[in-house]
DNA sequence: GCCGTTTCGTTTACGCATTGAACTAACATG
DNA sequence: CATGTTAGTTCAATGCGTAAACGAAACGGC
């Protein structure tokens, strides 16, 4: 049982001031009068709030409203040039810094490629924090203007005093990334799995925005999930839930990497996929290798779609999401060719009532959103925090 | 995304006292002194706030403990009889009303045979009001001293402006209980599936007590699950998140009653094994005949204890809850023969991190904790809110 | 029996939060 | 220029939690 914290009126204000900021952001610029509605607060506290944002340059004026017969109203919006975020994702074959400004517009970006099982953490790290330096001089950025740094990696992130990471195909055993980071910079970091990075980046931009309960798939080589219930991110007990890949949908199916058989990963994974359908194993462009297999088409292809049906119909009768999202370079791959007919094997494997109330929908943000959903762990704390700048330099 | 609600000063101490009164309920008796290190609040916030709570008779003193040396502590604890809670239990073949006081102790109870698909929403309807008047009379209570009635019913519950149930086998199809219930009781009515009462019952006075992230699976003739997450009962969007028994986990499997194909039900449900156990269909002694059935052994045992294990890694790879609870009374009946061989087969099915971060463990109500966990949803809203008696009398 | 010590609990002054109501600002219209 | 209308600000009132001072109730030693 969650027990809540104790509350003073002081929270009573970092919560409203949370609130008014999230509105503000994501609906657009707004008036004071507006805000008095959308927010629920009296005009009062709208004018003394945004008077304090204001001052702290969080907030701008937007132009003006003429209202016919009266006082305009003066617009205000976030000031996207306040702070900036910092963006990282790890992945098999590159590491990418990417800065944004508060509006999640890009300012710059710098890759690095890793050479396949070069994954050494230490690199890593130095790739990360060179990749930092780089993106705040070509952006004109001072360390002082960030308000952190999000990195989205392969595997389990486990969150504790110190933050470690296990990944099987990387070689990482419990490697103390968050300690590493703080060796070589004092912003903020957060850590997180790069399917859940990808999947927070389109519940809050992509095709995500406004659900309280959806499930955000992510089918590349491998296969996981977002699972958002009342508007958060599932995490479970030690930040491993979402393990969706291994889910057993054929007893005693096909062998999986994992060992395991019949894993749904086995069948909707890139990799498993291109195996069945009897691509040769050392093939290497694996994007066009699987568009040549979805072309051609066949029974290998109806299958993916009978397995992938499936397995949502299944999270659908579970968690009754309202809305799906397939994501993944896979996933896009398969359900920009497939998604009727998965809509479909969903309806037949899924109870009436909660498929009716879901839409199945593919993701907005292609596969490359792993580095922004990692800078919106940064944004999150933002909005509801609304620290002020320049604490991380404190500390 | 769940935007959340404007606070004000006032909302604080709703907070901090429905957190006192939480920690006194589950954390026994304790003195004020206790509870300012449990709460976090001040000595002073503490004092006041058991004063309020002492004058409305919602906390009562319980003894003195000395302490070597100092004035003596007085301990504080809810007064169980300060107002009583119902529930009630709407199953295939009885109805069931009972009374508790604040401390879930049954004070009274009372039972009604409902004739085989005699299930007519009006007659059900009536059982429960003439219910609530017995139990009222046999426990000497007056409908004042009642905060409400919880009732666990079978089926999809849809939450609106009016509360309407879908149960196929009950021929219900939208049937707006709640409204039948305010025609004939002032009280206020909390209704929700069976299942997540159970499941509510087990979190909060069971096995599951003190558990954050949970999955309680319930199996009896169907097969169902509460999921748990952040100590809430994740519901999904039309509030019928955790149907679990129609999760196809053999693609071309045995014929479900569902209609579908494969579903975990038709395996583990005692309705599925009995039948692939070759127990004839007219069979009325489901218990018996399934204890009998576990009894023999064999190969259809060892296959449910494969598909249950199955089903449960795929909880955990899933939704890494830290416990699962084993419920309902075929459930139990079959875990309590079979749990090591369980917990081995799902240690085989799910990813070691997540899997040894869960412990599986039995449930420890009964079957007969339906009505008990609907009566905590009253409970539940008394402890947050700590709601002043007699509200329901003015509305 | 008295007094200092220890621990528990209460009272009071204060800072900070929201709010309603009164007030000021900035426009259009005639 | 007066009037009406809408937008935004200021201020006294009220409520809350806290720290610090204060009061209460025991013990132990003499």
């Amino acid at each position: 049982m969650a027990r809540p914290e104790r509350k003073t009126v002081r929270d009573v204000r970092k919560g409203n001031r949370g609130m008014l900021l999230r509105t503000l952001y994501f609906g657009g610029p707004r008036s004071r009068h507006e805000l008095t509605g959308l927010t629920g607060l009296s005009a009062a506290t709208i004018s003394t709030m945004t008077g304090d944002l204001l001052s702290e340059k969080i907030l701008m004026e937007a132009g003006q409203v003429e209202s016919d017969g009266g006082r305009p109203r003066v617009l205000l919006r976030v000031n996207p040039g306040y702070a900036h975020v910092i963006g990282v994702d790890v992945a098999e074959t590159h590491v990418r810094v990417e800065l944004f400004d508060l509006e999640m517009t890009e300012k710059a970006r710098v890759d690095y490629t890793l050479r396949p099982s070069h994954h050494d953490i230490e690199l890593v790290a130095r790739r990360i924090l060179a990749g930092i330096d780089v993106v705040l001089a070509d952006g004109q950025v001072t360390a002082e203007q960030v308000l952190g740094v999000g990195i989205g990696v392969p595997g389990i992130v486990e969150r504790g005093a110190d933050t470690l990471i296990h990944a099987k195909t990387f070689g990482w055993d419990g490697v103390p990334l968050g300690a590493l980071m703080r060796a070589g910079t004092s912003l903020p970091v957060f850590i997180d799995n790069g399917a859940k990075t990808m999947g927070q980046a389109e519940l809050w931009f992509g095709a995500g925005r406004g659900a309280d309960h959806a499930v955000i798939v992510l089918i590349g080589s491998g296969v996981g999930a977002t699972v958002v219930a009342d508007g958060l991110a599932v995490r479970g007990t030690s930040n491993s839930a979402g393990e969706w890949g291994h889910t057993k949908i054929e007893m005693s199916g096909r062998l999986c990497r994992c060992g395991s058989r019949g894993c749904l990963e086995a069948y909707i994974g890139a990799e498993g996929l291109l195996a069945r359908a009897g691509v040769p194993a050392q093939t290497t462009d694996w994007p066009s290798a699987l568009g040549r297999v979805l072309e051609a088409g066949g029974d290998v292809v109806q299958e993916t779609v009978t397995y992938l049906g499936t397995g949502l119909a299944n999270l659908i009768n579970m968690l009754n999401p309202e809305r799906i999202l397939i994501g993944g370079w896979a996933g896009l791959m398969i359900g920009e060719r497939h998604l009727d007919e998965i809509r479909v094997v969903v309806g037949e494997n899924s109870l009436t009532q909660p498929y009716n109330a879901t839409s199945i929908v593919l993701g907005e943000l292609g596969p490359d959103a792993v580095a922004m959903g990692a800078a919106t762990l940064v944004l999150e704390e933002f909005l509801d925090t609304s620290a002020p700048l320049r604490l991380h330099a404190a500390s």
